[in-house]
DNA sequence: GAGGGCCATCTTGCATACAGCGTGTGCGGG
DNA sequence: CCCGCACACGCTGTATGCAAGATGGCCCTC
């Protein structure tokens, strides 16, 4: 959202903020009330309450009638439609820029990824899952970049600003399991698939063919809602209103 | 977006501000200094800065590396993908909808909506074109309660909060012209093809209904642009910025 | 004993003062 | 005449004081 350097106090406060929401330290439903939060931030109350709007717009919080904030809990539903938007969009991106047309450039970028991708999905150790996660994020930007439309890039960016949305977010989760490395290889054949279609101008499938992916992370979602103790170590789990519905593994 | 009332200075500030910005009264490029503004305003920094803050959210200024804002200006080309973005959710919109399952009530009000407005389409007296806008307005924003997501809700608001963007936005300016007459009679079955979409729950089909009738809007900046008068009436249209390619009638 | 009203306290919204920094201008030197 | 430096102005970021409103508790009354 707002990318300058953490200069600024309201940048400081913003990054603790955020940071202290996802991991859990606030419970949804709770009010921030701004004295106290001055006195654990280290910052005056004008940069707070400019930090505090700033997460409102995100979608952290929520506002309350009569003033004031309060952190936000999501819901099972949130996340799903959430993640759903996502595809929407980043299958929108992928049309973009098959329709605009890639440079060379660009796809020589995508497929070097790939290609670095490639022998991560088969191991099973945490730094090839570690650096699988960094290369997946590297990959999507440069995706939504070669849509050239900074108001879907602005889009999409406020949407995996919310808990569970982005891409990769539960991966390193569960990528322990081997039931569900079988996850990434399919990601990875998919992220194939994207650059070909990008390549040869065909939006409608490079369209689908996202559109699936992101709902891979829905599936990755029901493998960590499977075990409890995975889903604690999420960012932002906390935030998450675990309906009655808890399927039992 | 912040839809409390008016109540407080930093809403008073944010109308206003949004107004005048829209209405032309600043330039494309133009500082947004803070202390003019607090005297042209009547409110003081503090939650000026606040609706500066969320205009920037809103995209209709853009802060400087320095510090500051700026007006933002809009190329033919961001409106072009605002509109085709509108598009994209309104479709997504129309296809969780369909999916969803619509209850009765609402396919009635749909087409309720629709059996007031098929009649304003043959009409030429302006008042039924202000008519047709509302109803047309109502129309849109019972669909999109239909999705029954939040989260899409509110990601097509900040589309809609572009200048240009919204369904109607140009519709008033060229209804007088007979040529354009004919965009209300398909922009009107395009509303029935909808609500008998979701009605029969095929939200593939709603989907690609809503996005063509969503490139309607197109065609009406198209024919908007071709009359130099037509498009000053636009609200925003001074932070437009006409490309060399304008194209002689 | 319960309910309602009043008071105190806490909280937010707003205004303003202050400091640091970037910018623009003017003057002097080459 | 042009370029560079320095000073001054204006601007933003920040801190804090103040007032109005809401909320919760306590007491009084029925």
């Amino acid at each position: 959202m707002v990318n300058q350097a953490n200069r600024t106090q309201m940048m400081r406060a913003l990054l603790a903020l955020r940071e202290q929401i996802l991991s859990g330290e606030f419970k949804p439903g709770e009010r921030m009330s701004e004295l106290p939060l001055v006195e654990r931030l280290g910052v005056s109350r004008t940069p707070l309450r400019l930090a505090l709007a700033s997460l409102e717009h995100e979608g952290l919080l929520q506002v309350l009638p009569t003033g004031g904030y309060v952190v936000r809990e999501f819901t099972l539903t949130d996340i799903r439609q959430a993640i759903e938007l996502r595809g929407v969009l980043e299958g929108t991106a992928c049309r973009f820029a098959a329709e605009h047309g890639a440079t060379r450039r660009d796809l020589r970028a995508l497929r070097e990824i790939n290609d670095a991708v490639e022998p991560l999905v088969h191991r099973a150790d945490y730094e090839s899952f570690e650096r699988y996660v960094a290369l997946n994020a590297t990959f999507h930007d440069r995706l939504i970049k070669m849509a050239h439309s900074p108001l879907l890039e602005r889009t999409l960016a406020t949407v995996l600003a919310l808990p569970f949305a982005t891409p990769s977010a539960l991966v390193l989760q569960h990528a322990q399991l081997p039931e569900s490395r079988e996850i990434l290889i399919v990601a990875h054949r998919q992220h194939l698939w994207l650059v070909e279609a990008i390549a040869a101008r065909e939006g409608s499938r490079a369209d689908n063919v996202a559109r699936e992916h992101a709902r891979l992370s829905l599936t990755n979602l029901e493998i960590v809602l499977g075990r409890r103790g995975l889903l604690e170590q999420v960012p932002g789990a906390s935030l998450l209103a675990i309906e009655t519905e808890l399927e039992p593994v």
